[in-house]
DNA sequence: CGTGGCATGTAAACGGTTACATGATTTA
DNA sequence: TAAATCATGTAACCGTTTACATGCCACG
């Protein structure tokens, strides 16, 4: 009865596409929405069976018995679009670089500039792939019909992570400057009288 | 010996500010770095303890029965600069909001809109938070070294929300042309043929 | 023939929230 | 004195990750 979150987008990636194994949807997750929701195999396996007894999804026929199928049934559809019109909830907010960040002036002052650059390089690698992800979409999902929500949901993503890479820039010469609050001595070769 | 990072949220609490209740440090949490971490009493009492049982904190002189105040040890200081070097873990993406938009077309589209001002609604509001944490801040914190770092974590809240109020705009006048693909008939009051 | 990827599944541990119980203190 | 808030704590539950076990299949 008590449906969790990844049962709902397991009906939403078969709604998408039929006859996919946990494995393609784990991989289909992966892709397409991985940078805004993860799930792992030991989530997935367990909600297949359960969404199988409810009758919400159901195995295709065992013709290969190496690979699992499902398909999503009427009941499955009307169980998402259900779920779907559902208020959204925020997700819990836990942001493990800010809160170290908050915390900066506990630490020597080099361990924030060293977060601050892993961060900008972990945004430039994401904002890399979904500029990538947007310029291939449209041609590789020519015609299909939820491109335009997969491109809004994409949009989203590189505008937050634009915003980020840019107050990053920012974020580093403050701190480059708190740390040395000095900017006469930039020439000099550290000799310190 | 195995600490959540629950544990070093507290820890970096009483680091700011000694002899701090537990209620104390819930309310620090949620009215400083509330746009990004959460903690529940469930989680925060336990740790007090736990923490207690390493050396990490101690418990204030017992005074008043009522309140349990903690501060951080120097031992509790380490422990916090040795986690704060640590590279920082990408919290687990899960934005419930995208991942309905992503399955948009399976819902009739007025759900998508609705959720999409929802969303501008929460972040107007935190972003109004927010400005006025950031006019506030420097009058309430004079002089505290901790402010540079408080307010970097401002910024990135404040950029990132407006990032995302900006795309919401673009994203209502997308799905409504979608939803009404033609513009000659926006005078007509609804009389099909 | 063996290695690497495909594929399914389970058990245990974990981190965390929710709900509940309890009672003191302040304020209207 | 009633209500609101301050304050501490526990137990149950929940969703999720991790690690592990297992074996098939294709390819070099």
């Amino acid at each position: 009865m008590n449906r969790s979150r990844t049962a709902y987008v397991i009906l939403g990636m078969l709604a998408i596409e039929p006859n996919r194994s946990g494995y393609d949807i784990r991989h289909a997750i992966e892709s397409s929405v991985g940078h805004f929701w993860g799930e792992s195999y030991g989530q997935i396996y367990p909600t297949l069976k359960q969404l199988t007894a409810e009758g919400l999804i159901v195995p295709g026929e065992t013709k290969k018995q190496r690979r699992k199928e499902y398909s999503i049934t009427q009941a499955g559809r009307d169980c998402l679009r259900e779920w779907l019109a559902l208020p959204f909830q925020n997700d819990p907010p836990r942001n493990e670089f800010l809160i170290k960040l908050f915390f900066g002036l506990e630490a020597s002052p080099e361990v924030s500039l060293r977060h601050l650059a892993e961060l900008q390089r972990r945004n430039e690698s994401s904002l890399k792939t979904m500029l990538e992800m947007k310029s291939l979409a449209p041609r590789v999902n020519a015609g299909n019909p939820h491109l335009p929500y997969w491109m809004l949901t994409l949009d989203l993503g590189i505008a937050m992570t634009e915003a980020a890479l840019g107050w990053g820039e920012g974020a580093i010469q403050t701190l480059k400057s708190q740390i040395e609050p000095t900017s006469a001595n930039e020439a000099q070769p550290a000799r310190s009288s």
